[in-house]
DNA sequence: TATTGTTATACTCTATAACTATA
DNA sequence: TATAGTTATAGAGTATAACAATA
């Protein structure tokens, strides 16, 4: 084992975890959780989706989700409806107040950050990032892994 | 505000989500939760502490810290000390049994990271990660907030 | 039988409120 | 009065187990 790679994965874990601290904004009375948000987002990015699709999209169990996907419907801003061609399934779609919350709990979490670059970081520093943030996405991409190929499938 | 910027700003987020999902490795029985970790690897980097700093350090109330280290000296990690000066509080330090756990975490739940860095980017490409890591420490550094300046400043 | 979804229950993590002991 | 710490209680988020409806 790299002794580079050691220290870079320890740096990036603990920067990662205050990260996550910050991100922890209060966002109000009426705005989706950070569960709920997250499910409001794949919703608006790819249109209505089952519980078990947005479940595997978590990487959460189908009976996590239920909760989440109840606690949206009650706050009126997804509905429920039926799979033309399978009974089982429940389309969750966004509703018109749905689209309005996730698109303003996105402001919200995102505001300090976009100041925090915008303050802190250079032309150059930025583009540096950018590039590391590509870097990022293909260590954290799933493996293709036998064992979960079935789930990551299950998206129709 | 800057389109690059909130670009980056939602990618950045993005892939921090999926990295804090990848990390939630199982890590067993005998292994401290990631609150847990948390506290452990404070004490092992800066020695005993009070369990106000912990929870100043951790950005989370004290009662919540209470709980955990509850938790840390039932599973004796942890122990109870007197402070020298202040009767009220109390310094917890690490025994060898939490010694033992924090580099077992540690170890456990960096494994896939140092495992993916190493397979998944060459050396450029993980200097300009560091480089990046770098920037992210400036990003996400506290504010010198008038309102926080206070709790900041009580380790002593 | 397998899959989709739900309800019941429990654990982790953190929060607020209220309290005791010490400064 | 202020600070350090605790206990009680609650909510968010996720898990497993058990079940119903449909494929």
């Amino acid at each position: 084992m790299n002794e580079v790679t050691r220290q870079a994965a320890t740096r990036l874990r603990a920067v990662i975890r205050t990260f996550n601290r910050r991100a922890q904004v209060d966002t109000g009375e009426g705005s989706p959780t950070r569960s709920q948000q997250a499910v409001l987002a794949w919703l608006e990015d790819r249109g209505p989706l089952s519980a078990s699709e947005l479940a595997t999209l978590e990487r959460i169990r189908p009976q996590s989700m239920s909760q989440t996907v109840d606690a949206l419907a009650s706050r009126g801003w997804v509905t429920r409806g039926a799979h033309p061609k399978d009974r089982r399934q429940v389309l969750l779609s966004l509703t018109k107040d749905g689209v309005a919350a996730v698109h303003k709990g996105r402001q919200t979490r995102q505001a300090w950050l976009t100041d925090a670059l915008e303050r802190r970081l250079t032309t150059e520093e930025l583009d540096t990032l950018v590039a590391a943030i590509g870097l990022l996405e293909r260590v954290v991409a799933e493996e293709s892994d036998p064992q979960r190929t079935q789930d990551a499938a299950q998206g129709s």
